[in-house]
RNA sequence: GGAGCUGUGGUGAAGCUGGAGUUCACGCCGGUCUGUCACACCGGAGGUCGCGGGUUCGAGUCCCGUCAGCUCCGCCA
């Protein structure tokens, strides 16, 4: 088939062309058929104009039009005209004028799609993602692909100028202990053994410091094995970074400046820096949360001290065994209806709270079920403390400060988000610094570590090791944005006999942890520089630019909740042959399968 | 591994207390129409109510199971 190449982009014909003969190629987005005219807004990534068949052009041109419909791919020629004032389409960027074709081929024919190419589509996800080639064909997505495209471009600009080197990792590497599930790759070529993606480039970016490469990036897909949620996916999009001689104070706000101006580079907004700082500890306390979301405030308020000698026993108690029990503020929930926070009650139980106690303060005075257990001073100390005035519910938690962190943590977020307190238009970053380097895990019974087992203890608490490993604290830090961790980092351990201290902590055996990472150990022995670096989450950059809430929305080619593709429909059986060459399955197995 | 929500022509919804696959909007097909841009008007087609059992004279509706999607807990160094 033949057909005229384009010219000019259909967004992008304007008053300029006016008089001009153009070519444009797109998609038929809609056909108004008139009868005697008939107009066609045609579509491409850049956007939509209207061209108009009339027999008066051409009458052939005018007879093939009536034969386009939804989505055809189209070749028109035609001369660029102004629009009548009255005629102007003020909802078009191309508004002001619109082409008159004289030709005009039909490239290709279209089915009707499932659903209708256009912005405001409300359409179950299914089968967006099962068609996801003619979703992505909606403007929407096209915007959020080409302010992805963008910000790539940015951070590589950045990085570029600031004397960063691309390079590449391999994605067929080992399994190793810690940290998330691997996906595993059978080896054909060695029985049994099986090749793991990487999780993150982490010790290929650290081996490249021993080379001396000095600063690396790369922009890196990393797989994990894990369950997904709205900001999860089993492979997801790292702008991957290591620098050595480079102290954390530097680099921190290194960072900063690159955030900005990827900022500034793909929705033009100017980020303030420096980024505020935060310890684990402050985090936690004042928000629950190793990642507060600072754009609002009901901050987590400690009333231990308060209720420690209460009548109301569950508090008393909680502090006598050594927990605590902290508050927050609910403004203007007062009025809540017992069956409203019964909700709330059973929304903190998810986060292992045992029970939720409230306080409402109406009508002059404190109501709900404990407000009798207190004092009118003491109702006045709490009030004080908690800036409570009529109209709030305030919200109690009394439990181990873990979870009474997770339960009131869950419960701001939850209520900042309903309440409207949140400014939509805020981009709040922070820095968490000060993570414990390892934490007890009851279930392993052992130590593990907060980050991974590379990150660098803080000097001064490095003689902790033998005596309170618990209380160690990492030269680590997350970037946290609106709620979301962005990424994290950590200055890393460059010194071989550090590093088998803190393979020891983690249980590993000194055999394992040379199997395991003995080519790590090696490369420590031969001038290694201090380094440190940090991973940013691309994808999840991407949808808070794109004001996104799903992960989904920022990647072509998304998974679903139980990891599957609905379009590739994949994973997917493989041949009995292929199984057999990668010596997974045998006879057995098979007689096994078909059973 | 667990919890909640959802599943009805191509799409989105409504379908109440079990009584004929009923309804609405968009889309689609045909027709009329030379200035529309949410074109308008007239006519029409289109369904295994996710799937499988059960209860019932009768199930989209009630019960059990199952599958898929979404959200969350666990998990995610």
């Amino acid at each position: 088939m033949e057909w005229s190449k384009r010219t000019i982009f259909c967004g992008e014909v304007g008053k300029e062309q006016i008089g001009q003969e153009v070519v444009l190629n797109g998609w038929v987005q809609k056909r108004r058929d008139l009868g005697g005219v008939i107009f066609i807004d045609l579509r491409d990534r850049t956007g939509i104009v209207q061209i108009v068949f009339n027999p008066e052009y051409n009458k052939a041109a005018w007879e093939l039009a009536d034969k386009a419909r939804s989505e055809y791919v189209l070749s028109v020629r035609g001369e660029v005209v102004a629009r009548a004032p009255e005629a102007v389409n003020p909802k078009l960027k191309t508004g002001e004028v619109e082409v008159h074709i004289s030709e005009i081929t039909i490239i290709n024919k279209a089915k009707t799609p499932p659903f209708e190419i256009e912005d405001e589509v409300d359409v179950d996800e299914q089968v967006r993602l099962k068609y996801r080639y003619l979703d992505l064909r909606r403007p929407e997505m096209q915007r959020t692909f080409i302010l992805r495209s963008k910000a790539a471009k940015a951070f590589r600009d950045f990085l570029d100028a600031h004397g960063f080197l691309e390079v590449e990792t391999p994605m067929l590497t080992k399994s190793t202990p810690e940290g998330a599930r691997d996906y595993l790759v059978p080896s054909r070529v060695h029985p049994g053994e099986f090749y793991a993606l990487p999780q993150s480039p982490q010790l290929f970016k650290q081996l490249l410091m021993v080379s001396g490469f000095e600063r690396y990036y790369q922009i890196v897909r990393c797989f994990r094995d894990e369950d997904l949620r709205a900001d999860r996916q089993p492979e997801f999009t790292q702008v991957d970074i290591e620098t050595s001689f480079l102290p954390m104070e530097d680099l921190l706000p290194l960072m900063e400046q690159m955030v900005a101006h990827v900022f500034k580079q793909t929705i033009g907004l100017d980020i303030p820096t420096p980024f505020p700082r935060l310890t684990y500890a402050e985090a936690m306390g004042r928000y629950g949360s190793d990642k507060p979301d600072i754009r609002f405030g009901m901050e987590l308020v400690d009333v231990s001290d308060l209720v420690q000698h209460s009548d109301f026993k569950v508090f008393a108690n909680a502090v006598a065994s050594g927990g605590q029990v902290k508050a927050i503020n609910a403004k203007g929930c007062g009025h809540y209806s017992r069956k409203e926070a019964d909700d709330l009650q059973k929304f903190a139980a998810r986060y292992g709270a045992k029970g939720l106690a409230y306080i409402a303060l109406k009508d002059g005075e404190a109501k709900g079920p404990i407000a009798k257990f207190f004092k009118e001073e003491e109702l006045a100390v709490l009030k004080q403390r908690l800036d409570a005035e009529e109209g709030d519910l305030l919200l109690f938690v009394a439990d181990k400060p873990r979870v009474v962190a997770d339960a009131l943590g869950a419960l701001r977020s939850k209520l900042g988000a309903e309440l409207g307190l949140i400014d939509q238009s805020k981009f709040a970053f922070l820095w968490v610094v000060d993570f414990p380097l390892v934490e007890w895990d009851e279930e392993a019974g052992r130590f593990v570590a907060l980050h991974h087992p590379f990150t660098r203890p803080k000097d001064e608490d490095l003689h902790l090791f033998e005596t309170e490993p618990g209380k160690m604290r990492a030269q680590a830090y997350d970037l946290v944005l609106n709620g979301y961790e962005l990424g994290g980092g950590s200055m890393r351990i460059f010194q071989r006999d550090v590093q088998e201290k803190m393979f020891k902590l983690l249980g590993h055996s000194p055999e394992e942890a040379r199997e395991k990472f003995g080519f790590l150990l090696d490369a420590f022995e031969y001038g290694t520089p201090p380094h440190g670096g940090i991973a940013l989450g691309l994808d999840r950059l991407i949808m808070l630019l794109a004001g996104r809430s799903n992960l989904r929305e920022v990647i072509a080619f998304p998974k679903t909740a139980s990891a599957s593709d609905l379009m590739v429909d994949a994973p997917g059986e493989v041949d009995w042959a292929q199984l057999r060459e990668l010596h997974i399955a045998t006879t057995a197995v098979k007689e096994g399968s078909k059973a």
